[in-house]
DNA sequence: CCTTCTACCGAAAACGTTTGCTGTTAATAT
DNA sequence: ATATTAACAGCAAACGTTTTCGGTAGAAGG
């Protein structure tokens, strides 16, 4: 009933406990017979190895940790769910915690962590970060940790996310192919770096094909919400009535900018295009459907479970660790709110 | 730089490790002056108590084990938000692990589980469950748990659900008190008690309306997609030209099936009233915006790690263990595919 | 001066493994 | 007959704690 323990087996069998240990582990110093025996029991018992155990000697726990913002938004639960897969396929458990996008209550998490002494961290660190001092500690400890999403430049270690600069270019300079000319920007909160490189792409669009960058147009979507983008609409046309585009930083803010468009009778994508960002399953479901940029959410976090599996090793086996960033590329997915290209 | 042990620390001081480890825990038998100077060289290096080896003195992990079906559905990330923060709360930690709806694999993380040696397991379990084995052997060797969401009477243990017939009914009644009187159901998938619940609920409304109940109205939308929505709203219409009202399972297939309506025509709430299920954000953003009932989704989560936890105690201190079984209330949101109360 | 306290400290066992080392026995080689 | 080897088994230490139980010193009491 309760669990068996090696003592029990080799008891039973009236050899030590190192015997028994040793035929498990089929050590050639144990003779056929008693290896023999000792397996049907642990079989027959349904010995499992009991893993605390193993924790304290092998000091490790073959535990992942996460620490994410949120998880009631798409991207977190969808990176979520490449990352615990992963790791389990690579025989690691997930611990996740969540940081609420505060500087605080993160570094609390982290203490966590390691007070729990798991095995690597995968973190996409606060918008609110006011120091990096915590996570700089953990890499000084030499745990592994890798950053995925909003990862920073100020931390060396290995980090993984969305080759976003490229990601919106590659998105406006589709919709100047389609002719638009005066395209919006709503682009999310300041401090993520993320957004930022994002904004780089569409400045570097603009000016590729002479047309002006201005500030004007870019408008900030600080919740990344629905009515976000709805107001932000309001606020762009009433700012600018000779707008044709907008790319928004996320497909929930295109969305929430359709709807307004819709509720104005503004014709999409025939007046105002609109572009969104990581090819939520919603916008497949809009009337029109939404064009978007789509992300591979789900391999970023196997991505980043596969760097941090292999700092993991690279660690154990006293190898040179080597920390890389990875960029993952990104695909136009066009739908029903861009215009096609015209013919030149 | 690498993590303090007491024994380091009673070294350095030139006293055991006993009298280290009495002097942080505040015992009688140490001199003031030991312990002054064991916590402040223990502060001073920023010891903390290795937690492996407490895990496997005291025989319990302060960790939970989650089992759900998947995540990248707002249900279930919701109702992990809820455990998870909970949890953390009462100083639990969380490993989340999931069975795709598929025995076998549920099977597989359990035994899991069982084997990181977790304090308690809490599940949501799988719809394709062709057996209960896996769950019943986790009964019977006294590990506490706790199912939620698709609870079923044939384990013996605590559970927590939505009060589904109650939902149903009131939502149903609702549609029949606005006027309504041919109302069609769209059911989830067979197995799970949930469904059967709330299609109980809806039964009972119309009957104790004296309507009648007629299964050629009742559709299973199996995937509970947006498709499924618009598909079956497409088939109903078909079947039954007079329908005045559609009561579906969930808000997405809600909106699959206002989504067919606008297209074809068909005046919501006037000519057809939608009634969702869960409250999902994104009902509150259609047009017209989506009446449903509203689940505590995150509170079933933070009442699961209640139970569980509850269990958890009583079996540490050998106090009896009582099992509870929770339903939570829900409440209905009326916004605009409904139509308001007839007058009597 | 001997006993009895009190105040403090530490040895050891325990949790369940793994593994290097030390035996022991019997068979083989010299 | 003695030395060497092989084949097997188990001791003990280690991982880092906590806690029970003794033990020693000095002080107080007789």
């Amino acid at each position: 009933m309760a669990n068996v323990t090696l003592k029990e087996i080799a008891k039973s069998l009236g050899i030590s406990v190192t015997t028994a240990s040793k035929a498990l582990k089929d050590y050639p110093d144990v003779s056929a017979e008693t290896k023999n025996a000792v397996r049907s029991l642990a079989q027959q018992l349904d010995y499992r190895p009991n893993s605390l155990a193993l924790n304290l000697r092998n000091k490790e726990t073959k535990t992942l940790g996460v620490v994410i913002p949120r998880i009631d938004h798409n991207f977190y639960s969808s990176v979520l769910n490449g990352i615990i897969e992963e790791a389990r396929m690579k025989d690691y458990l997930t611990i996740i915690l969540f940081s609420e996008d505060l500087y605080e209550l993160e570094k609390a998490q982290i203490a966590l962590l390691l007070e729990k002494r798991v095995d690597g961290i995968l973190i996409s660190p606060a918008s609110e970060n006011t120091s990096l001092e915590h996570l700089q500690n953990v890499l000084d400890r030499s745990i592994p940790l890798v950053t995925f999403d909003k990862t920073t430049s100020l931390l060396n270690c290995s980090q993984v996310n969305i080759d976003d600069e490229v990601a919106a270019f590659e998105g406006v300079n589709h919709l100047i192919k389609t002719g638009c000319r005066k395209i919006a920007h709503f682009r999310g909160p300041l401090h993520p770096e993320t957004y930022n490189r994002r904004l780089q792409g569409y400045r570097r669009a603009l000016e590729s094909q002479g047309l002006p960058f201005e500030t004007s147009l870019v408008y900030t979507a600080s919740q990344l919400s629905f009515e976000d983008g709805y107001q932000l609409a309001e606020r762009l046309f009433t700012d600018h009535q000779d707008i044709d585009a907008i790319f928004a930083m996320t497909d929930l803010v295109a969305l929430g900018c359709l709807a307004y468009c819709k509720q104005q009778g503004i014709d999409v994508p025939n007046q105002v295009s609109i572009l969104g960002f990581s090819n939520w399953f919603m916008g497949g479901h809009s009337e029109p459907k939404l064009s978007t940029v789509h992300q591979p959410i789900r391999e970023l976090g196997r991505e980043a479970v596969g760097l941090l599996l292999r700092e993991i090793i690279q660690r154990k086996e006293k190898q040179a660790v080597a920390f890389e960033t990875t960029s993952l590329p990104t695909k136009l997915v066009l739908r029903e709110t861009t215009r096609p290209v015209l013919k030149t």
